[in-house]
DNA sequence: ATGTCGTGGACGCCACGA
């Protein structure tokens, strides 16, 4: 099974990229963030001419996520039980059965600065996620948590950890938060390096992309018995390129579920 | 380091968010 995620940046204007990219890598499931989309205007359609079944969750305008699959897309689930709002609760979050595996799309709040209202957000929204996942009832067997968590949880995460002193994306808090999530029995999968780099976002100011200053906050985080399992993960920096890019790369990890337990027969 | 994008409202620019 290949799964992947993309913070697109708004997909009505990257849904061309995201298009050409399914039939490029042809993944199972594909974790979107930031679609910018309310459900309404989810270009569903286009995704089904492809093969793809979609579960969008949406607004408009800001946040939005959304899953698409091929193999399956079952008991659906948007937002989470005790999942803080600012005040109101924003489309951060999907899940749904995709083949034998429970899949999240998550958008976590950025946090803007340390110590604002954004930032006790962000902490909290991450807190309730942990929460959530933990009474999912194979969260050590057969689970991806797959988004965009606006933390780099390591200092080779980012380009230059001195360069991020009092930053949002790399406090303690952040990294706790994280990594109290992943201590539910999970693995952060950390994608191949591109030259010692495994960055999957890299700000569009300043030429970022092509100086190699980038950060990874796009995280797989994936049950430990599935991890075992996994054949390959990367970055896919071609979809940072070219006209008209997200921010972000997508992420790319391949499983191998033959045999796993809760397989199907068709695999 | 703050150079670019995206959104939407009142416009051919500005404020805001990332």
């Amino acid at each position: 099974m290949r799964i992947a995620t993309w913070n697109v940046n708004s997909l009505a204007v990257r849904v061309p990229r995201v298009l050409k990219w399914l039939e490029i890598a042809r993944p199972d499931v594909l974790c979107l963030q930031e679609t910018k989309l309310s459900d309404e205007q989810f270009p569903r359609t286009q995704f089904a001419a492809l093969g793809y079944d979609a579960a969008a969750y949406g607004a408009g305008q800001w946040n939005g996520v959304a899953l698409l699959s091929r193999v399956g897309l079952s008991d659906v689930q948007r937002g989470f039980a005790g999942e803080p709002g600012f005040p109101e609760v924003e489309a951060r979050a999907i899940a749904a059965r995709c083949g034998d595996v429970r899949v999240w799309s998550v958008y976590v709040p950025n946090g803007r600065t340390v110590g604002s209202p954004h930032f006790a957000y962000k902490l909290s929204w991450l807190n309730a996620l942990r929460e959530a996942a933990a009474s999912e009832a194979h969260v050590t067997s057969q689970l991806a948590i797959c988004g965009d968590f606006n933390v780099a949880p390591n200092d080779d995460d980012v380009w230059d950890p001195a360069a991020f002193v009092g930053s949002t994306h790399v406090t303690t808090e952040e990294r706790s938060a994280v990594a109290a999530l992943v201590d539910l029995g999970l693995v952060d999968l950390r994608p191949r390096a591109f030259k010692g780099e495994p960055f999957t976002y890299w700000d569009y100011r300043a030429g970022n992309f092509h100086k190699g200053l980038g950060m990874r906050i796009d995280l797989v985080l994936i049950s430990s018995a599935l991890a075992t399992r996994v054949t390959d993960a990367y970055v896919d920096r071609d979809t940072r390129k070219g006209k008209l890019p997200s921010d972000h790369a997508a992420v790319v990890v391949d499983i191998d579920l033959s045999g796993a337990d809760g397989a199907s027969p068709a695999g």
